[in-house]
DNA sequence: CAGGTGATTGCACTCAGTGGCATCACCGTA
DNA sequence: TACGGTGATGCCACTGAGTGCAATCACCTG
């Protein structure tokens, strides 16, 4: 017989994120968490460097995976499209097993100020690493970092409507009608809404 | 005679920059900063909601002067280019006089996490003042927030070269070059005719 | 069976942030 | 001059996040 139940890290993350759903982010205390999930306030800590990491967790972003998706698209291709690419591709592989979770995540970071804020460091640290792979392939550096600043934009405006109840469509699918509709709106011409 | 010296604030927000430069913004405690600037801990908290505001205050971005900088665009400029017109219109106005002390900030801004966070939310917040410029000019959802990133990319790849040590051009100029670059580099458009 | 490993726990601590209340110069008004 | 309101400041006590350290104890290995 084990001493400890196993899957401690998930059994938190679960309770976590329900405690997070119904009474909001800020009136959740760790206490409450860990007692949910059956264990002791300090373990928490063990499992999650902060009370905001248990919503992230599991959500590595994989800067291999999308290092490498960029900088192998064909060489002709400019910066903010073989970025888009990759990012999708890399999207593809590791999103869309999410899906179901995806709904309640996307309402409980909605909810809170905290959790948005945290999301933005994510989304910085996507910046960079699309940022330096648009630099291996002989991007110059302010272009890298602008286009890698608007890769991402197109990915969470994606993830935006991937996220949403009804839609079927997937999320490499949405970033590349949303690029689309991003060229076209912006040189001005009408059409080509998402 | 004052019951109290003046300008608590200003000493406050001193007091803070410098010890944040001397020992890093987490090892500095919120007594220290009111035991330099000669007053109390509480009323560190009556000035500022918390630790990291003392470097953000006085940065008020004034959503307004850039809002309508942008709605005032020519009605034919596309949506990209009227978001950096506008945000460089209003760079000028509000940035422009911080240039001294901008190095010391930039410094102390890079070297702790959290208070990249914290810019981070700024950073956001200007990009919804600027979609929503951008939405009233008639572009649409997904394309006016794309835009917005790329805008705000933009201003902050510009501001890191100005708020360089060796540096005398303005803003606004090096805003304008930025956008210039990354249109003829990144989008695949030859000639950056956006 | 002895010893090491690792997940868990308990305790005590620092520090951010908050709420409530008291203080007291200053200002306007009677 | 007196009086009451205002607002910046100070003090006390509290909650809760996050940390350091040591102890516990099932399990594994030799």
């Amino acid at each position: 017989m084990a001493r400890w139940e196993p899957g401690a890290e998930e059994r938190l993350r679960e309770a976590a994120l329900l405690l997070f759903d119904e009474q909001g982010f800020e009136k959740t205390t760790v206490a409450q968490i860990a007692e949910r999930a059956g264990l002791n306030r300090r373990t928490f800590f063990h499992h999650f460097a902060d009370k905001r990491e248990v919503v992230f967790a599991g959500q590595e972003t994989s800067d291999e995976l999308i290092a490498t998706a960029i900088r192998t698209q064909p060489e002709g291709v400019p910066p903010l499209p073989a970025a888009v690419a990759g990012l999708a591709h890399a999207a593809d592989t590791l999103y869309e097993q999410y899906r179901e979770g995806a709904v309640l995540l996307g309402r409980v970071i909605a909810a809170s100020p905290e959790l948005r804020e945290r999301e933005l460091v994510k989304r910085a640290a996507l910046a960079d690493t699309i940022a330096a792979a648009l630099r291996a392939r002989d991007t110059n550096e302010p272009a890298a970092a602008v286009a890698a600043w608007t890769a991402v934009a197109i990915f969470f405006v994606a993830r935006n409507h991937w996220n949403q109840p009804g839609n079927n469509r997937t999320l490499a699918d949405l970033m590349t009608a949303t690029l689309e509709n991003y060229l076209t709106t912006a040189e001005g011409r009408p059409g080509g809404v998402l």
